[in-house]
Order: C-alpha cells, then structure tokens, then sequence
DNA sequence: GTCTATATCTCGATAGAC
DNA sequence: GTCTATCGAGATATAGAC
C-alpha cells in the first residue's frame, strides 16, 4: 500500500525512475533547490534507497550532464559530417540543436544552467564537452566566412547569440502547443541567417 | 581585531552592502545556492543582523529583481518614445538592453533565471512586469511587420531569439574585454535585423 | 543597529538489519 | 535492493541584551 507522491513511471528499472524523478525537480527548482528526499518520494522508495544507486546528489547532475552533452557532440558529428558545405552543416545543426533541446527539454536546461553546481573536476570535464560541441558550429561558421557565404562578424558574439536563443527554448517550448516544432526551428534557422529585415 | 571575510565596499550604507553581496553570491551559486550567513560574512556582520534590514531571504532576492525590472521598463519608455518608426525603436530599445545587462550583469542574470525561486505573490508580481516589458518590443516588432519594415516572422519565436540572446550576455561579457560594448550591442542588432547572410 | 545565543527545521549521507 | 533509524552539519529565522 503506502501510495504516498508517486508519480515516475513504476515499470522501468529503479535507476532510470530515479534520474528521472532528479531531471523534473531539477529542472523545476535547479540543482541546490532539489532535496534527496524530494527525489525519493517521487520514486516512491526511501531517500537512502538512492544512494544504492547513485553515491551522491552531485553524481545525479553528472550523469543528467554528461549524457546530455554527449548525446549533443554526436548528434552534431552524425549531421555535420552528412553535409559538405557551411551553410548546410550549419543549418542542419541548428535544427538539431533546436530539436534535441525540444525533445529533452529538462535534461538540456539542466545541462545549460547548472555548470556552476558542478564540482571542480566535473566542472572541468563537462566544460571541456561543451568547448568541443561549440567548436564543431565555430569550424562551419568560420568556414562559410572565409567562402564568402557569411559576413564577418565576430564569431564568438554571433554563436552566443544561437546558443542564447536555443538555450532558452525548453522555459517556453511546449509538446502539443500552437507552433509545430519544425515551424520553430524554421524561425530560428531564419533569424540566425537572415534575421527580420525584409 | 576579527577580518574575517569582508569584501564589499566598506563606506556604503549596510543596506546597500547586504544587497551588493546577496547580488554578487546569487549570481555565482543561485538564490538555493546561497546563504544568509555567506552575504553576512561578505559584509562583515552577524547574520541575524541582516533582518534588521531584510525581513527574509526571499525580500532581498525580490527587492533585487523588482528593482530591475522598474529599471529596464523605464529606460525602455525614455527610448522608445524617443523614436517614431518601429525599426528605429526596436533598434534603440534592444541597443539599452543589452548594455543594461553589461552594465548590471549580475542583477540582469539573477531577475532572467530566478523567477521560480520566487514565492506565489512575488512571482506574479515579477512576471506581470516582465510581460509589460515585453510587450513594449512586441509593439514596435507588429508595427514594423504592419508597415512592411519587418518580414512577418512569428512575433513570439521573434522575441524569445532576442530575450534568449541577450539573457545569455552576463555569463560572458566581461567588462574591459576583448570587444567593446558598443561593439558588442552593434553585432547583436545586426543578428537581429540581418542575420548571418551576406 | 549590531551583538550573542538559540530555536526549529531540513539537508546530504551512513549504519546495519533484512 | 530496500528498509528503519540516525548522525552531524548547516539552513532560516527569532529573542533579547546592549
């Protein structure tokens, strides 16, 4: 009995409802706002039941963060490699992002916003991750540059500005809501390449 | 003679130095992320001598993101209403955005991510300020897609690009960089209006 | 307006039985 | 692999002296 604040799907693996259960908090309330026995209930098991599976709250964010970026790099390589000029590496990987943040919305606004939790060597590591996936849209935009395809502005300003835009889509991007997801990400890939101007 | 760990500036009202340091600590950990006796330590009094000025945590977090929030509408007003066609009001206002978050960076980040740290009443005030603020950009974007300036871009996905964008600018302006402000504002305008297109 | 002292609560994590 | 029980630390906030 004891149907207490479940609310995880119950016939997946303990590991994966716990992760998951760790993914709803934390994107509603961020990393330190989340407590072990928050996650616990909604698993519907006891909070030391976690540490069976995952050592500590610290270790839950790594692996939501590093799966996620990980997941992203070869995503981007699948779709990059699949082209040969900039201008469609980068629009095919804008897609992407675009998409991947949509579908794992939580994981990938977790991903975004709590680097700062993460302790010093995982820090390290997951910054690294994110350098590497950063420089593979970099390479393509410096390249369509120099082919004369874009104009030259500064790299590193207009890829924090696609990367702003993205980032912020899982706070206002709703499955089922009134744009389809390719009508959003035709929007985006227009204002990053041609913005508003007629 | 007891230095512990002060760093605000020291011939400044207390108030003022509680707030700088709530600012300074919330920005670097989050609102969950940082404690009253840290931002007591900052300022080099005992955390029970915060409440004389602060009645709880959660009043200072509001005092700083309603304050901003006042700010940025403000200047938007005083900009807009000094232009007349849309494009050159959109321009302006997003130029005073972006150098609002330069130049307050950390108060502009803590009001752009805190806002479910905030309690039920707190919240609805914050978001209704936000709206208003928002719909000023909204105005001048329809206008200009009336008039035959702007091309007819879903004003929503439009505007999260821009906010998205901008948002993200605290994280990495840094004052005395690389780029100029001006430099910066002038790049993002030119994403907005043009993209990336020759 | 700042202090010392403390009440009350919740946190992450562990011990050890089953 | 989950449970009960608990530890020790640190959280927000308050009481009351000066």
């Amino acid at each position: 009995m004891s149907s207490t604040a479940t609310s995880a799907p119950t016939n997946l693996p303990t590991i994966e409802r716990i992760r998951s259960a760790a993914v709803d908090l934390m994107f509603e309330r961020g990393f330190h706002g989340t407590s072990m026995r928050e996650v616990a209930a909604r698993v519907g098991i006891q909070m030391s039941s976690l540490y069976h599976h995952y050592p500590s709250k610290q270790s839950l964010l790594v692996d939501i963060m590093e799966s996620t970026m990980n997941d992203l790099i070869g995503l981007a390589k699948r779709v990059m490699d699949a082209e040969t000029d900039p201008k469609s590496q980068l629009g095919e990987a804008i897609r992407m992002h675009v998409s991947y943040h949509a579908q794992r919305r939580k994981e990938n606004f977790i991903t975004d916003s709590e680097i700062r939790s993460l302790d010093e060597d995982a820090r390290a590591k997951i910054v690294s991750l994110r350098d590497s996936y950063s420089a593979m849209f970099r390479k393509s935009l410096v390249a369509g540059q120099k082919a004369g395809t874009f104009r030259s502005a500064d790299p590193s300003v207009v890829l924090a500005a696609l990367f702003g835009t993205i980032s912020s889509l899982p706070t206002w991007y709703k499955p089922g809501g009134r744009l389809s997801l390719d009508a959003i990400a035709d929007e985006i890939v227009n204002m990053f390449f041609i913005g508003i101007d007629v």
